[in-house]
DNA sequence: AATGATTTTGCAAGTTATTGCCGTTAATAA
DNA sequence: TTATTAACGGCAATAACTTGCAAAATCATT
């Protein structure tokens, strides 16, 4: 075998499975590992792959994982954009934080006539920013981690309001465990607003589908709207249909 | 897996859930937590995430907040350097908001180990970057112009408070008309902080002082301490000193 | 096709990297 | 406070990398 030939085909088996290890390859082509190493170091030069101890992995791969922007940011604009067209002139709107909610509040139609409802200070600060919009926040104790008030002065603030809807920010969600999170704080909150709210929107980007953590929020059914960047009919969305949820 | 992979894959849960625990990457990886702690390591000196006890945080929920120009900025922070001396371990701090607030937040010992309470976001966003402060933020609607809670709320929960020390940032003192300001609302909130705390510290920038606004917060003698970026003998503070004031 | 030049390859020896383990120290929670 | 858990540093085993070199393969030219 070439070696042009040969890598051409590490370089398609790369693409294909994103990652190769040299012992393999080595096997495969039966050469030996230091000339693998030698192809793997010149096409990471000619940039084509990015080369590891060990092996390679493909540029899409790394480059996916890699980028420092604001994680899935186009999706989560995706979201807002149809997450807002729920939200009508005089509505009481509960909201955790989040990135994705600070994108449902830059998306926000300039001229809306609500009262927004938080915890959460990134997300205060956004809904600031829209005249027409009245901003009442949660006072307690401030969370490092999240940002928002955690505490029970603040589940009982939220308790004592009815409102007309709730977003969630979601951090993983699942048919059968439901809305789950990690920080125990943060999920009596998330629970309290949903116990608050005629209607609950989960807002949640497809990589979070059928992701679990820890501690639940609340159970499947709870939820009435899922808001993702996905079409309605997506095969990945047509358990959470089943279970009654209606799809944005 | 390789190393590289490995690291991208952390990268990815961790933007992902915005949190990440050794324990639970040690099992899906199927490497010992070592391994882990040494990954998140790294990842953290890159930048790309940040490393906590037991675990990693995303960045995107760390980034701080763009200090613009703020004006009379060096005599702000002059102020502020003085004014944080004041505060000792332990403490329970009023504070109102405002750009010198926010100065003083900046000026904040490292290592300072107290209770902040406020009603302004972009004080309370500041406090969180000190790890052993403690923030209670105080709840209730948002004025738009000053970016703090206003309201009766606010008030009762400030009522509730015996603080040892309040910081209130000034906008008009007077020796005659004492401590004035221009938003209703906004003076309610500055008058229950004044009265629920033992010392009353206002920081002051020279410009402000001898000047009068249309709504009194309080009485000068109210105050126990001026900071202000002058020499304690400057002329100008002798009225003050003469009413008893402690200057800084 | 032959020959010499160049490139490529495999091997070996030495170097570095990665990982898990363990004991100690530091941080956190009860 | 104590108990628990995580972090740190050092160590050892293994795997991977580097370098130099000589044999083999390939290429260019006549």
């Amino acid at each position: 075998m070439l070696k042009k030939e040969r890598q051409a085909f590490i370089l398609h088996k790369v693409n294909l499975h994103n990652r190769v290890v040299c012992g393999d390859l080595s096997l495969e082509i039966n050469v030996s590992e230091d000339t693998i190493r030698r192809d793997l170091q010149e096409l990471s030069d000619e940039g084509k792959l990015i080369k590891a101890h060990g092996g390679a992995l493909s540029k899409s791969f790394y480059n996916s994982f890699n980028s420092s922007k604001v994680y899935s940011l186009e999706n989560k604009k995706c979201i807002a954009q149809k997450a807002a067209t729920l939200i009508k002139d005089g509505m009481f709107v509960l909201t955790t934080g989040g990135t994705t909610i600070i994108e449902l509040a830059r998306a926000l139609p300039e001229n809306l006539q609500a009262t927004f409802i938080t915890g959460s200070l990134p997300a205060a600060l956004e809904y600031l920013h829209h005249p027409a919009i009245e901003v009442i926040l949660i006072g307690d104790k401030l969370s490092k981690n999240a940002q928002i008030t955690v505490g029970g002065e603040a589940i009982s603030k939220i308790k004592q309001i009815k409102a007309d809807i709730c977003f969630v920010g979601t951090n993983a969600l699942d048919a059968e465990h439901g809305l789950t999170d990690n920080d125990w704080e943060v999920v009596q909150v998330k629970k309290a607003m949903i116990e608050s709210s005629a209607q609950v929107v989960s807002l949640t980007i497809a990589e979070k589908i059928n992701t679990c953590q820890r501690i639940q929020v609340c159970d499947i059914t709870a939820i009435d709207v899922l808001v993702t960047e996905l079409e309605p009919d997506s095969p990945i969305l047509q358990p959470y249909i089943k279970k009654g949820l209606k799809i944005l």
